[in-house]
This record gives structure tokens, C-alpha cells and sequence, in this order.
DNA sequence: GTCTATAGAGCGATAGAC
DNA sequence: GTCTATCGCTCTATAGAC
């Protein structure tokens, strides 16, 4: 059992608790919550937070092992390889793009980046959890493609990261940083539309 | 005149101060520093900040900032366009890689992500001196290329921008993250060599 | 397990002497 | 401008009743 608490999983209050939690660590960053907010939009005591975490730490760490939980990988909505990798990759950049620049996506990045420094285990749990994963998948999909001969990739694993990040490319940066809509110079389908261009320019067959 | 405060920019006390809160606001993030360390860290009284800016929110802008105007678009190491187009963007890629991960980067990227979402303003000015300014100068490069038909390229922002993209890769995200050595899967140099390809094979003549 | 109440420490910001 | 001293508040975590 890898459960963080000597209690039951399932509980309907720890439940609460994660749920108010994710809320407050998401919209105010991990320092600037405190345990008497989480308390409240959690519905609970604080002291019923301590019986369930044991510091405020390790609630963040929960709430962010929780989050990753249902994510990507997990909604299986990925799409099958068809006949077409232009079209294949066009559908995979568009879902994945729209995940990244998700405001609970955004968010969950602001406070781990932040807290990662000083909360190592935290920063590896989550990168198993999340972007690890999410990149197992893509490795599959290059795979296949390479597989059925639709694209010439000598390194798979180069050429799903480079498809990866020309997807998480300005517009994900600008929505990071908050900044107005309309700062970041390529639109969304331009983004995927450039990064798809580039992969078929160098590895079609 | 732009001086965030009445009081003389060139003050020693003033340049104490930010140099002490430099180091806390990198090392323990917002939220978490202390106006109290700051005030150890510069060796002077926590009244005296108080003196020179009129919260801590304003004293983490000018901090910002002030790193800001030491970045990369002021050190004047961007190399000569010569005739070799690959050579130029390894040359850059190296350099832009290089200074993506250094340690003061990241932790700049750090606090600054993680309180954009409550102070947009920094964000804004962020953007404009860092970021922005920088991807100004990657699109002069790409339109020198493509001036010099070295490279044929249709728009000079999709591409400076897909190579900024492809260069800030996975182990950028792995130094955010503060990640053991050797987690990312592909190292600095196949990183570069990699963007390089890529933006050969999609605009070379 | 869950609550109320509170301990004990640290915070941002200021008053007043010099 | 710079200091020491302190105010008023909020924080994490716990004690003790039920």
C-alpha cells in the first residue's frame, strides 16, 4: 500500500480536504496558502487536516500526486495511428496543446516549478507521475509511426520530444506568465501547424 | 525618469539591497522570503528598505527587473551570420542552451512563473525585458538567414520561434524542476544538434 | 475522528530617536 | 537616511473535550 496516511483512502473528509486543498494551493501558490483556508473551503477543522497529513507539506504533496492521478494519460483519449502520420500528428498536437495550456494544467506547473527547489521528492513524484508518463506515450505513438513505415525516424525518442516542445511553444509560455491574450505571436493552430509541418519536413519518408 | 523610488538609484545602501534580495527572493521564493532576511542578507536595517521601496511587492519588481537588464540581449555575444547557416545556429543554440540552464536563469523562471498569476503587472515587465526582448533578436538572425538565402524561410517568426522551442527542451524542464542529473534523456549537445537538424532540413535551400 | 481554543513563533510595516 | 524597538496580525501545529 503506497497510501500516505495510516487512514482509509476513501474517506469522504479526506476527500474534502484534497479537494479544498487543490483549490487553494493552485490559486495562491503553496506559501501563501495557509491551512486555515484550506480548512474552510475544505468545510473541516484544521485539526481534522492534521489527522489526515501530517504537515502542510506533505498535504501538498498528496494534492499534487492527486492531480497528476487525472491527467493525460489516464483519459485515453489519444488517437489511433491511421494510415495518415500528417493527420495522426495533427490530432495528437491539437490534444495535446489544448492539455498544456489548460488552466489547471498552468496551474499546477506555476506551484510545482516554484516548489520544486525546495521539495526535491516532490519535483521526481511528479515527474513520474506527470510528464514522464505523458512522454511514454508519445514515445509509442513515434514508435509506431516508425513502425509502419509512415515516417523515417532513426530516433524515436528525439523526435517525440522535439514534436513535445514545438507544441509547448509561446502560446503555453504566455499563458504561464498570465500575460493579455493576444501577446504571444502564433495562434493555436498555427502552433500545431508549424510543429506538424516541421516533423513531416524531417522525417517523412 | 523611470526610478521605482524618490531616493537616488545609485545609492550603495539601495544596491545592497537588491543584491541581498536577489539572493533570498532565487533561493526561498516569494512568498517565503523574508523582509527580515532580506534586511541580514544586505546588511542593513529592515527600516532602511522600507525607506527605498514602499512594500516588499514593489522591492521583487525592481528586483526582477534589475536582473533582467543583466540578461542575455545585453551581453553581446550573439555571433556574426556568416556563410554557413548551420554553423551560425549551432553557434547560437549552444549559447542560447547555455544560457536557458544556467542556475540564475532557472531560478529567476521560477519565481517569476510562480507569482505572475497574482502580479501581472511583473509579469508584463518581465516579459518586455526578458523573454520578448531576446525573441527579438533570434527573429533578426532568422531574417538575416533568410536575407542571405542561406535558409528559405516563409516566416521568420514561426521559425526563430520553433528553434527557441526546440533548444529550450527537455532538459531545461529538468533543471526547473531541480531533477537528478542524467534524468533528461537526451543530453546538451544531442539537444542542440537536434534543433539544428530540424530547422535545416525544414528551410535549407 | 472531529471539533474549539490556543500556544508559540514569525510576519509586514511603522514610530521615534539620532 | 538609518537605526532599534515594537505593534498588530497571521501562521503552523497541538492540547484536550467529545
Amino acid at each position: 500500500m503506497t497510501c500516505t496516511t495510516p487512514h482509509a483512502p476513501n474517506s469522504p473528509k479526506r476527500a474534502a480536504i484534497l479537494d479544498g486543498a487543490v483549490k487553494c494551493f493552485m490559486e495562491h501558490g503553496y506559501a501563501a496558502t495557509s491551512m486555515d483556508s484550506v480548512a474552510t473551503a475544505a468545510c473541516v477543522s484544521k485539526a481534522t487536516i492534521y489527522a489526515h497529513f501530517s504537515s502542510k507539506a506533505d498535504l501538498f504533496a498528496a494534492v499534487i500526486i492527486h492531480r497528476c492521478e487525472m491527467d493525460l494519460t489516464n483519459e485515453a483519449h489519444w488517437p489511433e495511428v491511421g494510415t495518415d502520420a500528417r493527420a495522426s500528428l495533427s490530432k495528437v498536437g491539437r490534444l495535446l496543446l489544448s492539455f498544456f495550456i489548460q488552466p489547471d494544467t498552468l496551474a499546477i506547473h506555476r506551484v510545482v516549478v516554484a516548489e520544486s527547489a525546495r521539495q526535491p521528492d516532490l519535483a521526481n513524484a511528479f515527474w513520474d507521475a506527470g510528464p514522464g508518463k505523458s512522454c511514454s506515450k508519445l514515445f509509442d505513438l513515434f514508435e509506431e509511426l516508425g513502425r509502419k513505415e509512415l515516417l523515417i525516424i532513426p530516433n524515436p525518442i528525439a523526435a517525440a520530444l522535439s514534436f513535445a516542445h514545438l507544441l509547448k511553444g509561446e502560446i503555453f509560455f504566455c499563458r504561464l506568465l498570465g500575460l493579455p491574450e493576444g501577446t504571444e505571436r502564433m495562434t493555436f493552430d498555427e502552433t500545431v501547424e508549424t510543429a506538424v509541418d516541421l516533423i513531416m519536413k524531417a522525417y517523412a519518408p
